[in-house]
DNA sequence: CTTATGACGTGGT
DNA sequence: AACCACGCCATAA
């Protein structure tokens, strides 16, 4: 328990550090992504445990902070394709870090049956 | 309290 | 492949 003032007498009160708990779970799976590989908005809340949660994962990946070490460029949507725009700068940094790993962007998309995680 | 707004996803044309 | 209509869900207005 992160707060003992939220451990309720409540037996059925709202689970309300969730967003806690999935945040966490978040960092972790996105840490997690190989380099050479990439995975979807949807995969990353899936597996974070956040069910249905992709535009959630959209947000926090841009709220990251700008020199975060974490692989922010390897989320992309369940087509393959880069959801930044091509000619905004960080869409332009994103293309190019995942050249920068041997992943082939062609049209502002990637081959998932290749470099598809997990 | 209602609407609008997304680094989204799925299913149908 | 491109588009569209919904569904989803936290935030902002």
């Amino acid at each position: 328990m992160k707060d003992p003032q939220k451990v309720t007498v409540f037996p059925q009160s709202p689970d309300v550090d969730a967003p806690e708990r999935h945040k966490e779970a978040f960092f972790q799976v996105l840490a997690s992504i190989p380099a050479g590989k990439v995975t979807s908005y949807g995969k990353v809340a899936e597996l974070a445990g956040m069910g249905r949660g992709a535009r959630l994962v959209g947000r926090w990946l841009g709220q990251l902070p700008g020199g975060t070490r974490l692989p922010w460029h390897r989320v992309l949507n369940s087509q393959g394709k880069l959801s930044l725009p091509p000619e905004s700068t960080s869409g332009a940094e994103q293309r190019r870090r995942l050249m920068a790993e041997g992943i082939l962007v062609r049209n502002g998309r990637v081959n998932l049956r290749q470099h598809g995680w997990p």
